[in-house]
DNA sequence: TAAAATTTGTACGTATGTATC
DNA sequence: CGATACATACGTACAAATTTT
């Protein structure tokens, strides 16, 4: 009798995550969003574990672990408690449950990105509460901050971590304001994913003020709520990313057809926009 | 003196997965997308094993689990094996790790489909292989195979679940299509939440044949290649969940003024101009 | 000065799930 | 396929530290 042959599928491995590694990232989110300021004292223990409906001890095991990372510090007594003393956050001890990705791939993160990011914007410039747009501004007011400490010297690791923080904390307020959670959810991954190039774009920047300028103008932009300006300036964004990517790793990324026509039937813009690289096979329109 | 308040953060619980139920999970996420057909045989434990990385003990616990819910069958012996029963998983049973969304939220979920979904289509349009089309049409067929039989009796629930997941397979189909991993997880998020609509949407369609309809003419839009078309196409699809939503909630969605100016960004008047279920501006043909 | 309150620190017993044989 | 051994997480309880009363 013939073996029936088993189908050829391949899964990928699972990758299991401690409780303790989760929350350690929660509280750490939290941190990078910004919910939690440096020298603020996090809930106690008791109320936090309850919170995240973890025991105690897997709480105390996060708390470890980002105290290691140096992004709390604990303090024994009836003032003391849980407190946050930096925002730069190791990307790589922060227990980061995610795979870290080769820099191919990020490749797609940034197409994502060019895809969903502009209409985010926009949705965002709708629905905006104040409180939003102090985030916003919270953000911007960061990297202005910390490239004005390093204008006249060469920029340090610490400074780099701030830059990156304030980018991810910007998108994440942009997200936020749409009042949609799983756009909200969405845009955490992207961020997340595009942290190695954030870092080598702001290391490698030839001026350390463009991201703030860029990000700057993006607030601009949502404040004002005009959607061609909203698009133009996102993008403008993203193109300093995708620079940045193509030079470290000397290849091109592929520009989609899409975005020709979504900046608005203004095909000036878009072509200004989309950079006069390889156009991909686009079908001819009948 | 006043104690220091703590920050009064609110931390959403973490919910922890049992590996077993992570590898449930996912093979049935590869039964879902069609990856593995009935009658299929799936590999051996131990090779199933070393792919996903768990034990064979665990992986054991999985197959249980998916056996329990009717979806594989194991057979002992030489010529025995996991053998693909059945596509239609119940989506309480098969281990889906994520927590339930209410209906509410759901909404987002919508409203984050319609940003980002015409713009996978149009990627997929341009870069789909053979293989991604031919996925594209297999779903294509489930569907219409499954409403064949239901054309004339009542839809049972079998067959709803079967129309639901042709309905997930061609948007995973459709997303893979992109070559973008970032872009396929993402449609994995969206497609597994919006499931409870999807599955709502099946049962109470005035027409079984219209989720097929909208299907296929989604499926003609992308092989076409023309941008409008798709959006058109993809737009429509989306409109029969959305109405879904509004008639089981007797709620409305928000439509994004996005399209519109929205110069004044006044929810309430955007919301009254975007209530009338609105075709979606058809651009003339130069 | 001392006691009380709050919060972190430590330890143990149990249960569950996984890995190895 | 079953059984044993190990790791992990939980719940609880109590001790230590520090500030307030």
């Amino acid at each position: 009798m013939p073996r029936i042959q088993p189908t050829r599928f391949v899964f990928q491995p699972v990758q299991l995550v401690r409780p303790c590694e989760i929350v350690a990232f929660r509280i750490s989110e939290a941190v990078r969003a910004g919910d939690v300021r440096v020298g603020e004292r996090l809930p106690s223990e008791q109320n936090l574990s309850e919170q995240l409906g973890v025991s105690r001890p897997t709480l105390r095991e996060a708390i470890k672990l980002l105290a290691q990372a140096g992004i709390v510090r604990v303090l024994p007594g009836s003032s003391g408690g849980i407190f946050v003393t930096s925002e730069a956050i190791p990307p790589e001890l922060c227990g980061l449950p995610l795979p870290e990705l080769p820099m191919q791939d990020i490749a797609g993160v940034m197409e994502a990105r060019r895809l969903i990011e502009p209409h985010v914007a926009r949705l965002a410039a709708a629905y905006a509460t104040p409180a939003d747009f102090e985030s916003m501004r919270d953000a911007v007011r960061l990297s202005e901050q910390t490239d004005l400490r390093y204008r006249k010297r060469r920029i340090t690791e610490e400074g780099v971590q701030l830059m990156t923080i304030a980018s991810t904390r910007f998108n994440i307020a942009v997200a936020r304001a749409t009042q949609n959670s799983v756009l909200v959810q969405m845009m955490e991954i992207l961020v997340r994913r595009m942290e190695p190039v954030r870092m080598l774009a702001v290391r490698e920047l030839p001026d350390v003020t463009l991201s703030t300028r860029t990000l700057a103008s993006s607030l601009a932009a949502i404040e004002s709520g005009d959607p061609e300006l909203i698009d133009r300036a996102t993008t403008e964004r993203i193109g300093l990313l995708e620079a940045a990517w193509e030079r470290a790793t000397g290849q091109r990324l592929r520009r989609r057809p899409v975005l020709q026509r979504l900046a608005g039937a203004d095909p000036a813009l878009a072509a200004s926009v989309a950079a006069p690289r390889r156009k991909p096979a686009v079908r001819k329109r009948a």
